[in-house]
DNA sequence: CAGATATGAAACGAAACAGTATCGTACTGT
DNA sequence: ACAGTACGATACTGTTTCGTTTCATATCTG
C-alpha cells in the first residue's frame, strides 16, 4: 500500500490546473481528513484546518463556500475505489477477489473512523447521502455480475437480490469494524464461507 | 409498542426520588434525545435542550456537570434492553426469539439514527465506549447460551466464537440500517437462514 | 521579464455556545 | 403550616467558531 503525498493527491484532483490551486486544495483536504479521523466532524473547524494545513483561511474560502461543503468534499475525496473483478476465472475466485477489495477498506483504520461520521451526516446533508448512494450502486453493480456468474455455475439461486446479498456478505465486516470486536477480515471470511456453504446443501 | 411519557420515564430513572427531580431529568433526556436523533450530537446544545424541554439551564446544570455527561446519559438512557431467551424450546426457536429482540432495535428509526453517533463518539469518550461494551457483552452472553444449545443439539460446531457469530448474524441488519438499503428484518432473516443452512450441509 | 492570479497574514464582526451567578417563586414531605 | 429544596428566569462572562475584508507578497504563465 503506497502512501499518497499531497503533491500526488493534488494532481489527482484535477489535471492542467493552476498548481497553486491544486496544492492548496490537496493540503486542505489532507489536513481536514486528519482532523476528521482524529476526533470526528466537530473537530474539523475552519481555523483548525487552516492551521494544520498551512493554508490561509482566506484561501480556503476561495475554494469552498462554507465549512459544510468542505466537509462533504473530505468524504468524497476519501471514498474507496471499487475495482472491477475478473469474472473469467469463475464465480468463487471473483467473489473472493471482490471480498478482498471491500475488506481492504473495512480494515483501513482511517476509513473505519470515517464511516460512522459518514453515516451520521448522511441524514443531514443530501450531498453526503448521494456519495454513499453512488458507492453502494457501484458495489452492487459489481456484486450483481458475480452473483449472476454464480447462478450460471449453478452454485447460487437466480433470484438473489444484490443488496440483500451485499448486506449478508459485507455486513459482518461492518459490524466488526464498528464494534471493534474480532478481526475484521477473519469475520468477513467466516461470513462468506457460511454464505457459500449454505448453498452447497443438498436439499 | 406503547409510547413512554415523560412521567413514566421519570419513574423509571429512579424510584423514591423527589418527583421534581425525576420530572426534570426525564424532560431533559427526552428533549436531548429528540435533538440528537434529529441532527446528531452537534445539535444537542445546552440551550437547545433547555428550550426544547422547558427546563431551565440552571436546573440542567444542577443535574449534569457538563454537556458531555448529559450526552453520555442520553445514550445510556436509550440503550436497548436485552431480553433473556427461553432455551427450553430448543435451539432454533431460541435463536429466532433473540433475533426478534435484536431486530426490533435495528428497526427502530430512533435507534438507527442514534447508532452512528454512538459509534462515532465511542472513540472520543470512554464512557460511551463503556456503554457499548456492556451492551455487547450482554448480547454475547445471551448468544453464547444459544450457540451452546445449538452445539448440544448437533446443529452447530462446538468451537463457534460468539462475537464472530454475532457479527455474522446481526451485521447484515446493521449494514441494512446504516445504508438504508433493503428491509432490515428481511435482510436479517435471510442472513440467519444462510447461517443455519450452512451447517445443515451433509459434508 | 511582466502581467495576471493565487496566496498569506491579520484583524474584524457577529453569532453560538458552555458554564456561572443571582434571586424570587413553586413545590414537597413532615 | 412550615422548613427545606428544587425550579425558572435572566443576565452575564469568556471562548469558540464561521465567515469577511484588506493588502502586501509569492507564484505561475505567456
Amino acid at each position: 500500500m503506497t502512501d499518497i503525498t499531497s503533491a500526488d493527491l493534488a494532481s489527482v484532483v484535477d489535471p492542467d490546473l493552476d498548481p497553486r490551486v491544486a496544492r492548496s486544495r490537496a493540503k486542505v483536504l489532507g489536513a481536514a481528513t486528519e482532523l476528521l479521523v482524529e476526533a470526528g466532524p466537530r473537530n474539523v473547524t475552519v481555523d483548525a484546518v487552516s492551521e494544520r494545513s498551512g493554508v490561509a483561511k482566506s484561501t480556503l474560502y476561495r475554494h469552498w463556500p462554507s465549512r459544510t461543503e468542505l466537509l462533504v468534499d473530505v468524504f468524497r475525496s476519501n471514498m474507496p475505489t471499487i475495482e472491477a473483478v475478473d469474472l473469467s476465472r469463475g464465480f468463487e475466485i471473483a467473489l473472493r477477489q471482490h471480498f478482498d477489495d471491500v475488506a481492504r477498506t473495512f480494515s483501513d483504520p482511517k476509513w473505519s473512523r470515517m464511516l460512522p461520521a459518514l453515516f451520521m451526516l448522511k441524514s443531514q446533508f443530501d450531498d453526503v447521502a448521494e456519495i454513499t448512494q453512488v458507492d453502494r450502486e457501484q458495489k452492487n453493480s459489481v456484486l450483481r455480475g458475480i452473483l449472476e456468474l454464480g447462478a450460471a455455475e449453478g452454485r447460487l439461486p437466480h433470484d438473489l437480490d444484490p443488496s440483500t446479498a451485499a448486506a449478508t456478505l459485507f455486513g459482518p465486516m461492518m459490524f466488526a469494524t464498528m464494534t471493534g470486536a474480532g478481526d475484521v477480515v477473519e469475520v468477513g471470511r467466516f461470513a462468506i464461507d457460511r454464505f457459500l456453504d449454505s448453498y452447497a446443501t443438498t436439499r
